[in-house]
DNA sequence: GATGAATGAGCGTTCATTCAT
DNA sequence: GATGAATGAACGCTCATTCAT
């Protein structure tokens, strides 16, 4: 019987690939990218180390899925706090789809710090570095439509969103979850969240908000 | 005769100290702190491996100095910037203040990248990290004194000025320094700048400004 | 088909772990437990120094184990000579079992002095010496049961048979193993041992040998 | 006016290069020949460590007399021991003058256990073992001596005194100072210096003892 | 397809030794 | 004569990667 179960056993391959991808995404929440060795994201597996070359050929391509598996799940949540919903008044919409972008991003980020500080700061391999600049990117376009949305109704004041959109990310992400971050010192998560919702919001809406 | 430590012999070692803090310097600022392996910053500073342990114990104590010559300097620049001006506009004082500050530490953050993030925002070992916190906490305060002064005058809205002190010392890392930054895609870095600014001028001064 | 540990790859695994204890000794027994270094005995048992951490956590534990390898091997052969015979004179069991010990002992240590001497006299590393004193404990029951037999029934004047068996394995040791060992200088090494043993018998004996 | 000051500066200098070798014979008592760096017995007399270098072209000559230092004053102690008195008598003279000697030395091992493994058991520096062989044959020559003139005498039987000189100093050696010494096990010094001097002299005495 | 074994490159660190001052 | 600085060699150890089974 030739080798034919090309379905079964490439989903089954795909299966394990995903697993590998998982426990990468623990480990890096753990430790971060530089403590994601292959041994220790193998063995989360349950696989050895050597088997993880079946999936990719080298740990900078493991990396690299990681990278967008984290990626991908933050963006599909922030997608879906930017998107319009009905209710928001049509003459502070921009600002409603921006508190609940924001709030959903700093309270995820929240829970997750070292997994959040994996994703935006901590310096990683060349090739998760240009993972990292698509992903920017992305965001960027993020926040951009929404303010471009509200400039054009005359509820936002004309300004750069390509840049308002990384300093945003940038505030957030930093205040939150950089070593600079004011946690574990008597300050409350809720209250901090409110004072950079607040920040990042009058930033964004200026003189009017 | 005895050996004397006279003061030409120690001048001398201590500018040997320096100039090894200055080439780990300069390696963290193209490479961070993981890449300043003691071979690294030996041999930018002319020096073998193991000489190094002539002026330091060991690898940890060799970062934590120079950590701190990179947050010393940066600090002292800031902190100039940060000084009340005879011809600030009473009225005004705190924002032209923060002004200064933000746009000297922007300005600096642009130039050196690199530098920095790895001051910033890198994880490191846990003796730079420790450090670090002693930065931060300086760095909050310092911009925490400008925001409490202006909301003693009235100038400015009151607000927890350490939270705000870490999300404008975070807003700008990260925006211009962090993966995140976008840089190099046709951005004027004075654009960027002025952008970052004025969102976190907006983002202390609210609705006021 | 997933992966199994099968008898063969056990058993293969067994034997190169038992050859690079089986390296360790020689390197021992050449240069003592200071002279094995990693290097030398991977390179001994033809492998390269990274590859002894498959085997062994760590340098201390492979020395550990060469330790348990020479200690037992020579244990076993003393505990054989110290068995009853049945063709010992019962009014001289005890010093028929003694002699045999102590030439067994004796002529064992003097074929390999260096790894003799490395087992019961050099300094070594921390888990080394605590595998020593496990080691120094049963030589010294083997060698008190016999003195204690004796003792009942009437062949040996009363003695601490604890420190008389610390003696007796350091006599032995000493006299033949030591930098102190009158060899290599023209001795016989049979009228050596012959000397040992009648010194050791009659210290053990006494006035009634 | 010329350098002439050739006694004062020689004195001078032995003081200082006895001082060296005291604290060699310190850091030895310590941490044994292993852990005598160059540094550690430096540091210890006050010195550099290329301060050494100046009185011993290498460290194996500062060990070498190191071991010399040790060697010396213990062979003064047992060579006082050994010297025959007015008062003893005769027939046993020799059985008194190795009571001494034993006693002397085994006394001395006990109080200085780590300095006594050192000279007589310790791997070393080639240089230091050639000492040590050196060494191994005067204190056979003492032995030897006081068995010679009592098997002259008829107190003692014939004997191969050399042999037995080593088995006398091995055995009070190992049996006081090795790893394999019952000490540190609520034995009492005491006793234990009894026994074995017991067991020596039986060992040498024989039958008639 | 999965594995354990093996390895080379690299890391931080120690230390005996040399040398200009 | 004494020193601090400098260094190469060596050590124990980690890790990404390759390969025969």
């Amino acid at each position: 019987m030739p080798y034919r179960e090309t379905d079964a056993t490439r989903a089954a391959r795909d299966r394990r690939r995903v697993a590998l991808v998982a426990a990468g995404v623990e480990v890096v929440a753990e430790r971060g990218f530089a403590g994601a060795t292959v041994q220790a994201v193998a063995g989360r597996a349950g696989l050895s180390a050597s088997s993880v070359y079946t999936y990719f050929p080298a740990r900078a391509d493991l990396l690299t899925a990681v990278f967008r598996e984290i990626a991908s799940v933050e963006l599909g949540h922030v997608r879906e706090a930017a998107e319009p919903r009905p209710d928001d008044a049509p003459a502070t919409a921009a600002q409603a789809r921006l508190t609940r972008v924001v709030d959903t991003f700093a309270r995820r980020a929240l829970r997750r710090r070292r997994l959040a500080r994996a994703l935006l700061l901590e310096p990683a391999d060349p090739a998760v570095e240009a993972e990292r600049t698509l992903f920017a990117r992305e965001y960027a376009d993020l926040f951009g439509a929404i303010a471009a949305a509200g400039v054009a109704s005359g509820e936002l004041p004309a300004q750069d969103t390509r840049i308002v959109g990384a300093a945003l990310v940038g505030a957030v992400a930093s205040a939150l979850t950089s070593p600079l971050a004011p946690l574990g010192e008597g300050v409350d998560p809720d209250a901090l969240v409110a004072t950079i919702l607040g920040f990042c919001l009058r930033g964004v809406v200026g003189a009017a908000a």
